[in-house]
DNA sequence: CTGTTAGCGCGTTCAG
DNA sequence: CTGAACGCGCTAACAG
């Protein structure tokens, strides 16, 4: 019995189009799955009937007959272009197998993010692409997805003890090839703005700055790292605590000549920080970013990034889930690096 | 059975729990759902059980039973920021209702619309809120979505014999508030850049800019209208469209000394095909937007614009929504208007 | 090629 | 307060 409110598609079901066509259920199911082994002149009423019915089938029902969906779920931060662009991408190649992505944004809250992947699992889907906020649990959440041994890909962050693949960018050498390029420009004060979150590709990203700046012969005291908090993407947090790490910065008596960014957001904060104490970008202070993900359409300047490629990273991601869901299985903790590339542009 | 690949919890199920409590399935429904006539101890109980099973209940069960689901639909276009916030803010009311509310990316394309919704139809949602993209075919999908009785919400647009309520700002008197602005800033020769489709919405602001340019005893000739085709917002196609536009309206000899878009990105376009030929904004030229959904702390410009107030009209849409659930209906195709503001800032 | 039957996991009667 | 039985809409196994 329906509830109330509404009847779903005035209530129209295999057992009303059977009746309707003097079928079984079963030739009809078989009919509109396409099944070979029924008549064509069969199927062709069958599916003259249900159109004229309007009949939508019950996604629940046959989740619950198969024990699983055909859903593909991204949980990723809502905020993010990056993850719109990638659910976008990974779209038609599911689509192809069947599957149906569907994109639940996350929002930096690690109680929503809980909230929301269980619920997730609720709907037993095929898989899950899993770009976990700067602020989520990670290694609860990843014991719960564990748990519930849905194939997994997650992005960009690195669980240890999550079974799920890892895609990430190689963010050591990505860092490594912005401070060599800076240098051979002839900077020699450097700083690196950096998100104050454990997450591991952020701390590589760090690593990969001091590296750089040591195999480049700068003096410990012109390489700073600056940690900046601030996460919530949608209230540009990264942005604006940049913006001020970036004044200070560049307030000091000996500036950096040239700021990296840990985020692309980072970078756009010194970057604005500049501007506003009138310092000329690039020619006094050269601006570099991670990930490329601002649109550089609304900007007005574009930033020069190391680029995250997006394609790569969710063509990869995407090949691996579905191999996973085929249960071509390949191996516990499996990290697939993406390369980046340094793209030089206005800062 | 399960057919492969992964058994979703392990096929923690109410008979499993019930088995291993020694209950029947049915107290065990009932102690998890938090039913009043259940022996607080045997909930108790009943609930470790769960847990130490890992138990998630069937989302796909429940729907079916109950005969449609918990979802509400957000169906939107996925690169605008607009909808991400609007979903952001939803969130936390719906949730109170015990609905979850779900995000369906739109692409302006006009066949993955009709896919989508299709899907949607499919899991039987509480409820959609539709912001058609500027390609879908209205009519068409309306007449789908009517025919499912499903409670709908369609947001800034209008779709004639479609049964749900709509949530509009006042695009005439907002875009008439921006050409009064400008004029009475003494600018007395003003364009248009508006978007060459046929939603009511668009064709309403050009029509409140023909009125206002009227009102203000403009003559013909110093009011132009600029149409422009582009619908991509991923491919900021109105944005690259509007820049073209707009070199070519600063290209003529009396060229205009305001612009208004009937989008944001339109102004934008025109913003920097402005910056490129060299002409200072807002001294030479004013900009005025429309809608305020380009983040401000990236574009080291922020655009004036007519702002659509996203709080109200999301919670109207919300409201309105649970009214249509609770089988509170109102009347057939109500119309609610939101009113908007104009904001001076940069331009 | 088609019909019969059973059951997916859960909520909901109706009896106790 | 608890249990037994039924059915939501659909697919799959098995007969014919």
């Amino acid at each position: 019995m329906m509830k109330a409110g509404y009847m779903p598609n005035a209530g129209a079901t295999l057992k009303r189009i059977a009746k309707k066509s003097g079928l079984s259920c079963s030739t009809v199911s078989r009919a509109l799955a396409n099944h070979p082994d029924v008549n064509t002149k069969t199927r062709q009423m069958v599916k003259e009937v249900a159109n004229s019915l309007g009949y939508r089938p019950n996604w629940a029902a046959k989740s619950l007959v198969r024990g699983k969906s055909n859903l593909v779920a991204f949980i990723v931060p809502g905020w993010d272009m990056w993850s719109t662009a990638m659910y976008e991408t990974a779209r038609e190649t599911l689509h192809q197998a069947s599957f149906m992505p569907v994109f639940y944004p996350t929002n930096s809250h690690t109680e929503w993010e809980i909230e929301l992947i269980d619920f997730v699992l609720t709907q037993r889907p095929g898989g899950i692409v899993w770009l976990p906020s700067a602020e989520s649990d990670i290694p609860k959440l990843a014991e719960v997805i564990g748990a519930s041994k849905v194939p997994l890909i997650v992005l960009d962050r690195l669980a240890t003890g999550c079974p799920g693949t890892f895609v990430c960018t190689d963010d050591r050498r990505g860092i490594a090839t912005g401070v060599a390029h800076v240098v051979a420009d002839g900077r020699r004060r450097v700083a690196l703005i950096a998100g104050k979150h454990e997450h591991q590709t952020f701390q590589w990203r760090q690593e990969g700055f001091r590296q750089a700046v040591a195999d480049a012969g700068i003096p410990e005291g012109d390489a700073t790292i600056v940690e900046i908090a601030g996460y919530r993407l949608a209230e540009f947090e990264p942005y604006f605590n940049a913006y001020e790490a970036g004044k200070r910065l560049l307030s000091q008596s000996a500036r950096p000549t040239a700021i990296l960014g840990s985020t692309d957001e980072h970078a756009w904060g010194a970057l604005d920080a500049a501007r506003d104490l009138g310092i000329s970008v690039p020619h006094d202070l050269r601006i570099i970013g991670y990930g490329d993900y601002i649109p550089r359409a609304i900007t007005r300047v574009s930033l020069s990034t190391i680029v995250q490629d997006r394609n790569a990273i969710v063509h990869q991601s995407i090949h691996e889930l579905l191999d996973q869901m085929n249960g071509e299985y390949k191996a516990e903790n499996r990290m697939i690096v993406i390369p980046t590339r340094l793209e030089i542009r206005d800062t």
